[in-house]
DNA sequence: GTCAGTGCAAACTTTTTGCAACTAC
DNA sequence: GTAGTTGCAAAAAGTTTGCACTGAC
């Protein structure tokens, strides 16, 4: 993730802390670097991996505080999946729509105008839209031409 | 759920564990009823008490084993949503689009036409679209209700 | 100096696993 | 009879909590 980012996300949660009367510690800001500093979906376990090697120790209990807290303003989205927790880096992107494979795992992020509108036109009943999480299931290019490979081995026998 | 429904699962079970190989348990049939005789959301403890209610015991592996087996079968959908995990049958419909208020926890079932449309019109690439799930986060009526009335009372102070 | 925040370890929740016993076929 | 399944208990994974200590303000 570029520095111009992760000056604005930097900016973003000190602006909150102050308003709220909270204290901007060095865990916190060096929790958010680290999680700007990923690529595309990680767990925990790779942000304290990553703190770690710069040589800044964390607890766990630290770690998940903080993570709640950025994923209350809205600086990570959390993908609670089949194949367990990831988080992911979000500034400025409050939607998000995912191809998974529901073989390999595979997640992409799609980017569909077509369904930001769709949602958008909907009119919710008793419900105030806010954002959305979309995760459409189905079998990736890969896995789809293992599949194939396996049928045709399977008939050759028979 | 209604027993039209309950005997049409039954019947997708009983093929499927039939053309596989696999065995037809009183475990996996009293599991499925269970499973369908919830409405709405519910979790795995749930499903666990209705079966002792119904004097029938089962291990959690087999609980989880049987969830699983569904699951894959598409007779339940999972939701891990910040609250906990729940389940919900979903025969006959495979996808699913909810609206959740990020207050109270409150999860509603949508229907768009729109959503679904702008799903199929979406072309991915390299991938075999088969379902999707999605989340409309926002605030619901009532408690979008309560944080006005608070907001009054607290400006009353000033 | 004060209290929010941290580290630590233990607790807790949810889910999985290994193994012996059981049973559907 | 023989695998596929189950029950049980222990383990694993993921997350929270209580409490003493620390450090941002």
């Amino acid at each position: 993730m570029n520095e111009k980012v992760k000056s604005t996300v930097e900016q973003i949660l000190t602006s909150y802390l102050e308003t709220n009367g909270l204290r901007k510690t060095p865990e916190r800001f060096a929790i958010l670097d680290a999680v700007y500093s990923q690529s595309g979906q990680f767990t925990i376990e790779q942000v304290d991996k990553l703190l770690l090697k710069r040589n800044f120790r964390v607890s766990r209990a630290t770690l998940y505080n903080s993570m709640r807290l950025f994923l209350a303003l809205r600086l990570v989205v959390r993908h609670r999946l089949a194949g367990g927790t990831f988080y992911e880096a979000c500034y400025a992107s409050n939607s998000h729509c995912y191809q998974i494979c529901t073989l390999c795992g595979k997640t992409t992020i799609v980017r569909s105008g077509e369904i930001n509108e769709a949602v958008e036109q909907t009119r919710l009943r008793r419900f105030h839209k806010d954002y959305y999480t979309m995760y459409i299931y189905g079998v990736c290019s890969t896995c789809l031409a293992k599949q194939t490979r396996m049928r045709r081995k399977n008939q050759k026998k028979e």
